[in-house]
DNA sequence: GCAAAGACGTA
DNA sequence: CGTACGTCTTTGCG
């Protein structure tokens, strides 16, 4: 078999023949707010933004689809049979803006100059013509794509018609078949229209059944199978709801006579007069003059002279589905000399568990000539041995996507994923780590040019739409299959780019130990968190009623807008920084109005502020404890450009610390049953050691070599008096220039975080380089070296790509270079800590303690001690994160021990 | 329903 | 005119 795969997924069968059919108003008015109005605009004053995004997600549309036949319908601005029996009809919707105006007929002419019909017809609407073109595809056994950002398309939806729904702008639109109505609105596609009718239709101007949402109106059609047979058991449904439904009876059956598309109308074009044929050279050249577009100009040629298909179709193999012991053995045995792509299909439990890992429910494999499947429930007693066994083996070697997730599935059902010699999600990183996302379907898109559309598989089985009844191989195995093939192309780039070891020595492992954390979770004080809550409800409250006695009438306090009137119109307070709303309402701002003003308002407002922020905090955190009353964040290993974690869901990286009411939250982790108590550990002043090594700095090497305090040492330096007659206001000064050097800080910056003058700032940082001229040297040298090479690289080797430090846009460029001066501090910190964990889970594992890894908050790391271990533990970790690696200057590494996390702290 | 903007928590 | 993140709320479009 050839290793190119087919590039549609759709695709199945190659002789179907497409139909796309667009409402060509609604998309028109989806492009004209995807792009910005104000950057098309010709010379002679016509705005184009609604014509170039309407034309090129055309493009788009007919070089992913080849279609056969198109058709483009518009409204008319003619009464309609709808606006006829309802006069309310669409209204209340705002005027059509003043540049989107004119653009409808330029969309127009450009169609006609592509030669693709438009359609429109007296007294209907659009929608009606795509409904009756739909209608006329499927009898010619055609493959349906309606394209419409109007819902009431969806009950065109069948095996063969597919509604595309843009959600954001018109770049992205993604295909709504039956399986996504499902999982969506929890009704058959036929029945979305009786479901739009109970709700009601605000764009429309319809209104439903007050009290009743998507929610109800599905149960309600899912219990007596459609409107027809709610209607006739209308007396039957209980509650206020039902009382409402009754009462509202006219206004679902007028909505589902308005929603309810026409597919007879009899069209003034045929089938055949929408065939796709090349477009009219001379006509878009004239038309692309006038409108100035040169960018799509090159793309229509470009779509229209594609050969038809260019690349060798070959199907993949049929996957074949394992059930025995003796299958799945055998299936290792003779397709694991080679690398093996694994995907696997999972359901979301029924309850919510929030941290847990997905069920996993089935397996896609791809092996170099062979896809298999294998079910979960389906294998009996010795087929779970033979697939455990496989799994776990060293000797047959896989590549997954995001190992990290799978290891966790897998483990929650007792299967360990051993033999994992790629991630490709993790090898996508490593190779742009600046890229937006590395989920599959984006990587397989970039590389492969293959799509890849995860959704139904990866579903979460909501309400009955049980996983038991589909075959998901398919699916499956094409995952399995698109994972190793990623997994040979990006290994090329991988050891290009010198990120072999980074991902076989770092990376890789360290997917298992933050498993094996995300599953550990952290325990929570669950009284002490009710208290909190009620804490700063009080204080909320009472910031509350100040605010409205400082002014004397209500006010959204957490509303920006809203602040901006009250403190800028009403109570003329000195205006504050620009931002493109207005005026700054942020809490530096705030502070400093408060010590010109003294105004009772800023002062509550600022109480208001701090108060939701920490219950917030507080509510988030409540909402993320999972079933074993502790909460398990997950650790993104591929978001950060730098080369650091993140986390999420809940983000414990961001938990407070600073304040004192802040601080109590920290007090809410705790240790949970069976263990003694929490252990922090920290790297003190991390980055500025990473600084000294890199630069070789004499005199920063020697202060950390001193054993003094760093910023005192620095300080006496800097000012040319000894150590004990640093000021605190000196040490505060270096102190904020030391931090400011790997952030790339401008002596404007310095000075304002200061609150020192720009020449006082520029003195200070011109005494503190006349000591420490290394470091500047270090920061300049590095930035010339990225902008030669392209990267800039950490201490592993870590590179990170910044084409933007040769662009010809000051701005760019300067942001370029700060990233450039930070990336390789922060991302070596990042390596160093990295490898400290993998030492210490090593070492945690050889002398099979208790005790575990909780918590990675960047320099800092929390531990569960089990009872009797807190001073081995003190000694490992010290030592693995004093030693991780071999640099000039000591690791210096803070151990803090309590019962709760501030107490733990330092 | 969704995305943007503003605000703010951490290292 | 300070890097790196994630999350919440309001707002304004549909």
């Amino acid at each position: 078999m050839s290793d190119v795969a087919k590039p549609e997924i759709q695709e199945a069968d190659q002789k179907t023949q497409k139909m796309i059919v667009i409402d060509g108003h609604s998309m028109a008015f989806r492009a004209f707010y995807a792009l910005p109005v104000e950057s098309f605009l010709t010379a002679s004053g016509q705005y184009t933004n609604a014509v170039h995004g309407f034309i090129s997600m055309l493009l788009t549309m007919i070089r992913e689809h080849h279609p056969t036949y198109v058709g483009v319908a518009f409204d008319l601005d003619t009464p309609t049979f709808r606006s006829q029996e309802y006069d309310e009809y669409k209204a209340g919707r705002n005027k059509t803006p003043e540049e989107f105006k004119g653009q409808i007929d330029l969309i127009r002419k450009v169609l006609e100059a592509m030669n693709i019909p438009t359609i429109s017809m007296d007294g209907y609407e659009a929608d009606d013509i795509i409904a009756t073109l739909a209608t006329i595809g499927e009898a010619a056994d055609l493959k349906v794509l309606v394209v419409s950002g109007d819902r009431d398309a969806f009950q065109l939806i069948t095996e063969k018609t597919t509604v595309l729904y843009p959600t954001k702008g018109v770049s992205q639109i993604p295909p709504m078949d039956a399986a996504a109505i499902e999982k969506k609105y929890f009704v058959q596609p036929h029945q979305y229209s009786d479901l739009a009718a109970l709700v009601g239709e605000t764009a429309d101007n319809l209104p439903g059944v007050p009290g009743v949402g998507p929610k109800t109106a599905a149960k309600w059609i899912n219990l007596y199978g459609g409107l027809e047979g709610i209607l006739e058991n209308v007396d039957e449904i209980k509650g206020k709801v039902g009382d409402s439904l009754r009462e509202h009876l006219d206004n679902v059956k007028r909505n589902r006579r308005l929603n309810h598309l026409l597919r007879d109308l009899d069209l003034p074009v045929s089938l055949e007069a929408l065939e796709l044929e090349a477009p009219n050279r001379e006509a878009i050249e004239e038309i692309f003059d006038t409108l100035e577009f040169n960018s799509l100009r090159k793309r229509i040629w470009d779509v229209f002279t594609e050969p038809e298909e260019e690349v060798e179709e070959e199907e993949l193999p049929e996957p074949q589905t394992l059930t025995t012991a003796d299958e799945i053995s055998q299936w290792f045995h003779t397709e694991g000399s080679h690398v093996i792509g694994v995907h696997l299909v999972t359901e979301a439990p029924a309850e919510n568990n929030p941290g847990m890992p997905d069920d996993v429910f089935a397996l896609g494999l791809a092996s170099e000539d062979q896809l298999a499947y294998i079910k979960l429930a389906d294998l009996d007693p010795a087929a779970d041995e033979a697939l455990a066994s496989a799994l776990e083996s060293a000797s047959y070697k896989k590549a997954v996507h995001d190992y990290k997730l799978a290891y966790k599935q897998l483990q929650e059902r007792g299967l360990t994923l051993g033999g994992v010699v790629d991630d490709t999600m993790i090898s996508a990183y490593l190779i742009a780590p600046d890229r937006r996302s590395h989920a599959l379907p984006d990587v397989a898109q970039h590389y492969l040019k293959m799509s890849l559309d995860l959704s139904e598989a990866e579903s979460k089985g909501e309400l009955d739409l049980g996983l038991e009844t589909k075959d998901y191989s398919a699916q499956a195995t094409r995952a399995a299959f698109v994972v190793r093939q990623l997994s040979l192309m990006l290994a090329g780039q991988v050891s290009e780019r010198n990120a072999a070891s980074l991902l076989d020595d770092l990376e890789l492992p360290l997917s298992r130990v933050l498993a094996r954390m995300e599953r550990a979770g952290i325990a929570i004080d669950l009284p002490q968190l009710e208290v909190l809550n009620k804490d700063f409800t009080k204080v909320i409250d009472d910031a509350k009623s100040r605010a409205f006695e400082a002014i004397g009438h209500e006010v959204n306090l957490g509303s920006p807008k809203q602040l901006q009137v009250v403190l800028f119109e009403e109570l003329e307070l000195p205006k504050t920084k620009k931002i493109k709303t207005g005026y700054t309402t942020d809490a530096e701002s705030l502070t400093e109005l408060y010590a010109q003003t003294n105004h009772p308002f800023l002062g509550a407002l600022m109480d208001y502020r701090d108060a939701t922020k920490l219950k917030q905090t507080v509510d988030g955190l409540a909402k993320a404890i999972a079933d074993d009353k502790r909460i398990h964040t997950t650790y993104g290993q591929t978001i950060a450009a730098t080369g650091r974690l993140s986390s999420l869901n809940p983000n414990l990286q961001n938990i407070p610390v600073r304040s004192e009411e802040g601080r109590r939250i920290r007090e809410i982790f705790v240790a949970g049953e069976g263990y003694e108590t929490l252990l922090t550990a920290d790297y003190s002043q991390i980055e500025m050691r990473i600084m000294a090594h890199l630069s070789g700095d004499e005199g920063l090497i020697e202060a950390f070599r001193s054993g003094e305090d760093l910023h005192r040492f620095v300080g006496s330096r800097v000012f040319n008096v000894s150590p004990d007659e640093v000021t605190p206001a000196m040490r505060s000064k270096v102190k904020a220039m030391s931090y400011g050097l790997a952030y790339g800080l401008s002596s404007f910056g310095l000075s304002k975080q200061l609150r020192i003058s720009v020449d006082e700032a520029r003195t200070l940082q011109k005494d503190y380089f006349q000591r420490f001229g290394g470091v500047r040297d270090f920061l300049r040298s590095g930035v010339e070296k990225a902008r030669s090479e392209g990267y800039t690289e950490t201490i592993l080797g870590r590179r990170r790509y910044l084409p933007d430090l040769t662009s010809d846009n000051r701005q760019l460029r300067e942001i370029a270079e700060r990233v450039a001066l930070n990336s390789p501090i922060q991302g070596s910190a990042a390596d160093v800590i990295k490898l400290a964990m993998l030492h210490i889970q090593k070492e945690f594992d050889a002398q099979q303690v208790k005790s575990r890894m909780l918590l990675q908050v960047h320099d800092e790391l929390v531990f569960e001690i089990a009872p009797g271990e807190l001073e081995q533990i003190r000694e490992i970790v010290t030592a693995k994160m004093g030693d991780a690696v071999e640099i000039s200057v000591p690791l210096e590494v803070h151990i803090g021990i309590g019962k709760n996390w501030n107490a733990a702290g330092h």
